[in-house]
DNA sequence: CGTTCCTCCTGCTAGC
DNA sequence: TGCTAGCAGGAGGAAC
């Protein structure tokens, strides 16, 4: 369910609660959650004992903790939210929450972190940390204030930049939106070609580009592709700085207070509702086996069917 | 090779 | 009231 504001303020809690924290021990619930971690939960378990939390990175959806061994290696522990998951600063007294996947008890008094997720989509892995394949490596004379110093977990290497970091190129996603002979909204949520874009962003900004989704994204000039990924930007930013979208419950922070940015989308879930351009009632179709809102006056269909 | 589709889960709700 | 089909904000990997 979340995406790159959703999972940005998660990020921020993350590095207040536990960055500069040591491990003392991390437990799992089942192997699920750390499917992707082959040796398994108590393999996983043993290598993060004692562990160093240095930071809190995340580039689009996908979060990751940066960690120092005792023997001094660093590795990165991704941890992905999928649909549903949650991470929580809680007492280590406190009740166990139903689909509770993870806990990491620190060696100070504080706070467990805790990793809940109904529907188990989300998952936690531990990876190398690699130089970051999209941004050059800062010059050895420059300043050491440089980002990600720790550089970037191998496994998520495929993952493109977000359009909130400082290195993103419009101009190079532009380029391959105008060769991709596809649905405009199927490359907004391709996440190797722009990430940190899911179904309600994409069509919020889809709605204040006035495009409809399933124009050829080729077919699209290239001020109509930058104005459609400045939207996607102003509109992820504007949620972020709301705390986030949140329905219900779900979706909460690390601290367990959900996001207001719902009262603020234009097209996401408003089927029926008028659109606040033109009045024209938001209609929801079937696209990618999901939902998409749009208006049908402002965001007309392509006039092929595709 | 790039692109598209299916699938992994659980819970809620609309409709019968 | 109770059952169930359909749907939910993601993404890896199979299948073309």
């Amino acid at each position: 369910m979340p995406e790159l504001p959703e999972v940005e303020i998660v990020r921020r809690g993350l590095q207040e609660h536990v960055v500069g924290r040591r491990i003392e021990a991390a437990a799992f619930m089942g192997a699920r959650v750390v499917r992707r971690h082959l040796p398994g939960p108590v393999d996983l378990a043993d290598r993060l004992r004692d562990n160093v939390i240095h930071a809190a990175e995340r580039r689009g959806k996908y979060l990751w903790l940066v960690l120092e061994a005792p023997d001094g290696h660093s590795q990165g522990l991704i941890i992905h939210l999928g649909m549903s998951g949650q991470l929580l600063v809680e007492a280590a007294s406190a009740p166990p929450e139903a689909h509770l996947h993870a806990t990491f008890d620190f060696a100070d008094p504080g706070p467990q972190l805790r990793f809940v997720d109904q529907r188990t989509f989300g998952a936690m892995a531990l990876a190398d940390l690699v130089p970051d394949p999209y941004v050059p490596a800062a010059p050895r004379t420059a300043v050491p204030v440089a980002p990600r110093t720790w550089g970037i977990p191998e496994s998520i290497t495929h993952i493109a930049l977000d359009p909130l970091e400082p290195a993103f190129d419009q101009g190079s996603v532009i380029a391959r939106l105008k060769a991709r002979p596809t649905a405009v909204k199927r490359s907004l949520l391709d996440q190797g070609l722009i990430s940190g874009i899911g179904n309600i962003y994409a069509d919020e900004a889809l709605w204040r580009a006035q495009v409809h989704g399933e124009r050829e994204s080729a077919a699209l000039s290239k001020p109509a592709l930058g104005r459609l990924i400045e939207h996607a930007r102003d509109v992820m930013l504007e949620a972020l700085r709301q705390g986030g979208t949140s329905f219900d419950a779900l979706y909460v922070n690390v601290n367990g207070a959900s996001g207001y940015f719902d009262r603020s989308l234009n097209a996401y879930g408003r089927e029926g509702n008028p659109c606040q351009r033109c009045g024209t009632p938001i209609r929801r179709e079937a696209f990618m086996n999901r939902s998409s809102y749009s208006c049908p006056r402002c965001q007309p269909r392509p006039r092929t069917a595709r």
